[in-house]
Order: C-alpha cells, then sequence, then structure tokens
DNA sequence: TCAAAAGTGTTTGGTCTACACCCATGC
DNA sequence: GCATGGGTGTAGACCAAACACTTTTGA
C-alpha cells in the first residue's frame, strides 16, 4: 500500500466532500474493445497496495445527474467520449469494496469521514459500453488512475466481484450480439463484411459460412458499400459503413420468434 | 389526503426508523398476470389523498439485504409468494415520488424525519414477476395498502413514473417472451396448448397458426402430456404440464441468430 | 503462374405457412 | 346429425448450410 498514491485518489475523487454525491449507488462501467481475434475489456490500475491490481472503471452519481449521465461522465475520464452505452442492471452484493480499519491504518485522520462513506455498502449500476478499439485513445496517467486494455481471458487481476459483473455482462453482449447488430459499435468507420464476420466467429465461439453471412447480413439493408480495400494478401475486399439510421431503426426490431 | 391512513402507512413501514434502511435505492416489482384475453399488472390503492390512486408494489431494502431478496419481501406483504422474478434494471430519473413540504404540512412533526428521508431521490431497482393469476390470493386489507389487478392497458391511475416502469418491462417481457419460455410461469399446474397459443396471440398481437405452434412447442420438448380435460364445446383437448428440469435449462440457450 | 483471400452460384435439406381434412365431444 | 373446437397431414415457399467455382490481387 502506499498512503501518498491512494491519498492523491481520494483529493481528486472527493475534492468536494461526498455531500454532493448519492450515497450508497455506484456506477460501474464495462467497457469492450476488439483487437482481433481478442475482446478486450477496459481496466484501470489502482496503487491500493503493491499488488498488480485493477478495477473496472467506476465512480459516483451526483444527487441530481441521471445514472446514465454520470457513466459518461466517469468513462470520459479514461479518454472515452460519445460511447455507446446500455444499462446491464443494478448488482447488489452484500460484500463491501473497501476494508475500513485497514485503510484507516493508513491514512492521516482527516480521511476518515471519506473512508467511511465508501466503505458502506453499494448498489452497484452497471453500463456496458462498446468502442472502436484502434480509434480510442486512453487517457494514461491524466489522472492517477492508468487505463489499459486488458484481455477478457484474463481477469485475474481484478477482484471477484469485478470478474462477476465481466462475465455476466459478457454473457448479456453475447445474448444482445446475437438479437441486435450493436456489434458494429465495435468497428471503425469503414471495414470490410470479412472483418465483421470475424467477429462474430470470435464471439459466436464458431466458424461461419462466407457465403451464409454475406448474404444475410447484405440483406438486413444496415451497410453500404463506400470503396475498395488493398488487401494484405490475396484479393482486396470491398469496404461497408454502416447506415445509422437503418442501424437505429433495428434496434427497436429485435428478432422474430418463428411462429 | 387523509393523514391518519398515511400515519398509519408511515407507522407500519418505519416501525423501527430508517436506519436499518439502505437509503436512496428503493426496490418496485412489476408483476404480471393473464386473465385471458387480458394481460394485468398488480397494483396497490394508496391512501396519499382523496383521488383514486394506485402504484406499483414497492419498498426498501435492510442494508444487509440482497435486492432480489427485498424484491420477494415485498411482494409477500401483498400474498405473492415463490414467484419468478427477474430484474428489469435501475432506473434513477431525478424527479422525487413525495411532496416533501405539502406532505408535512397534513403530518405532526414527530414523523419529519422519515418524511425527510423518502422525499429523497431513489435509484428504483425494478424487477418483475409472473404468476398465474387464477391460483393467486392476494391480501387485501392485510395491510393498509389495498391489493388488486389492473389492466395494462388502462394505467391511467398510476403515478407518471410508474406508468413508464410498466411499460418498458412490457417491452422487456415482449422480448423475453421472444427468446426464453418464461411464459410458462403465467400457466397453472396444467394447461391446453390452446390456452398457451392464446398468451402468445395475445402478446404478440397477432394470429398464429395452430398446427405451426402446436409442432414448434411440442419439439421444444419443454412439455408433457397429463391428462384429457373436458372441453366446454368441442374436442376435447389434452392437458400438458411442463418439465422444469427442461425448462431451466432452456432459458441458458436463447435463440440463435441463423448464422 | 501460383497462392491467398474475396466474392458468387448451386444443391440440399430443414422448417414455417397456409390450409385442408379428420377426430372427439355436447347438444 | 351437426356444430364446435382439437389434432394432424401436406404442398409450397423460403432460407440457411455446405461447398464448389470464379475473380482479383501480390509475389
Amino acid at each position: 500500500m502506499s498512503p501518498s498514491t491512494f491519498e492523491k485518489i481520494l483529493k481528486e475523487y472527493f475534492s468536494k466532500g461526498t455531500d454532493h454525491l448519492l450515497p450508497n449507488v455506484s456506477i460501474n462501467c464495462i467497457v469492450f474493445g476488439y483487437d482481433h481475434p481478442n475482446l478486450k475489456v477496459l481496466a484501470q490500475k489502482i496503487p491500493f497496495n503493491d499488488l498488480d491490481s485493477w478495477v473496472v472503471p467506476g465512480g459516483f452519481i451526483e444527487r441530481e445527474e441521471e445514472l446514465e449521465a454520470a457513466a459518461h461522465k466517469i468513462l470520459k475520464q479514461s479518454g472515452i467520449k460519445d460511447v455507446f452505452l446500455k444499462q446491464v442492471g443494478a448488482f447488489g452484493g452484500l460484500e463491501k469494496m473497501f476494508d475500513q480499519p485497514f485503510i484507516e491504518s493508513e491514512l492521516p485522520k482527516e480521511y476518515f469521514e471519506i473512508v467511511e462513506w465508501i466503505s458502506k455498502r453499494f448498489v452497484q449500476v452497471v453500463y456496458y459500453g462498446i468502442v472502436n478499439f484502434h480509434d480510442t485513445n486512453l487517457l494514461s496517467d491524466e489522472g492517477v488512475l492508468n487505463s489499459a486494455w486488458m484481455n477478457i481471458e484474463d481477469t485475474s487481476k481484478l477482484p471477484p466481484s469485478h470478474t462477476h459483473l465481466v462475465h455476466e455482462t459478457k454473457k448479456k453482449l453475447i445474448t444482445e450480439t446475437i438479437t441486435d447488430p450493436i456489434v458494429l459499435n465495435f468497428f471503425p468507420e469503414s471495414f470490410t463484411l470479412n472483418q465483421l464476420r470475424g467477429f462474430y466467429e470470435a464471439i459466436l465461439n464458431r466458424p461461419i459460412d462466407r457465403g451464409t453471412f454475406r448474404r444475410k447480413y447484405l440483406s438486413m439493408g444496415l451497410l453500404e458499400k463506400v470503396d475498395e480495400k488493398s488487401a494484405e494478401r490475396g484479393r482486396p475486399s470491398y469496404l461497408y459503413k454502416f447506415n445509422k439510421v437503418k442501424y437505429l431503426d433495428s434496434l427497436n426490431e429485435k428478432v422474430k420468434f418463428g411462429f
């Protein structure tokens, strides 16, 4: 534990005290990025102790602030702006995030009020976000928390409750990937159909036929052809961008059951 | 407004004060029942004023109580036990549920602390439940809040924020009806396939072919034939019950996209 | 010219749709 | 018997899976 760094965090987060914040409720954000063929999760290194500890971005809500606005505010601190966000739900385990007696033993008395505040039970309202990994610039060392991408296969550096959030959220991501084309938020301005297919193969964890995928996806009418692209090897592929208007419409449709 | 009744409510809800409760977080439950061909929602009449005001069941969370446990606890007060519950999410509008100055003007000073507590902003964690309408006995006048079924088409007696919750939750119910067989929770021990089809027609708001429905549903393997049933008119139909083991398995499967 | 990857055509098989037809019961 | 609704059979449309074939590039 390095008290000085932890003090810096407390000073930055609670420069205006705790009275302006909603107690007992916190926001956590699970931000996914896709770096073929890996799904990544945004995490922050915290200097609670000398171990290599990471957390998922989180923060608090102003007394007069909408929940989703708070989530956007929190992600802006990591350099993530204008992100696609959806709520996962409220998680309310009884375990506390902080060990109050231990933390207090390492800090001057002036922080005790804040420490008591953050040591209470919190209901976590969780949002997930999707960003285009390669167009995103994380703010590092801007504050005291360093942001970095973490491979979703290895979340062992997160506390158990955050690992739980990541896994629950990934389940939801997979479900929504199947019913909605939210996936398109992972991609840059323009992309090839085979890159898109690569993502579906990664997330559904099985191969998908090129022809079938191409015909099905194009028939949805969400994509528009733009240009050519020089391939690394082999024949170049067309680039597509997605039609945001039709995309937003499609979010209200969902799949049909088949009766 | 009838202060005496409102006093009774406060006395009952806050007999142990507010310290044992988590502040700023509440639970609301949207409970659906199906009374062919209508979808019903559980509501409670409240004596805030002389108007015919209703709310959706709600309540608070003990400091050391899981969220879903709190939802079950709240519904037990209406006579709803062992209900199928799923979380809808957290709703955090900024509007307050109570008009503090007005309420205080009608109550003795001893209640002011409680009134202040409930007049704060609350993040509402919403659960939805599904019950078999005909096997459910609501507790009426057991406490001070009378429970009753409300037709989902007319929620005009609810406050706007609760109407919003009902509609958002109904959307979710429809989506989940399409992807999961949660519907079976609406039905009694045994039921006919045509009753089941009637429900799908009601919720999807379109006719479904008898043959197609029957073949598709039976092919899922969730149902088991039990006995005969005397029809009101015409040929009697088979009764089915659902296989709870396979049903629980199926909740983890969801529909496939079709790639 | 060959390898590699994109793009397209075609056969096959499954399944939903629509509708016709038969079955079991009450009156 | 006949009306009423339950249960089943089936032809056609449709669509995804699988795979072969063609096209376009780099080397």
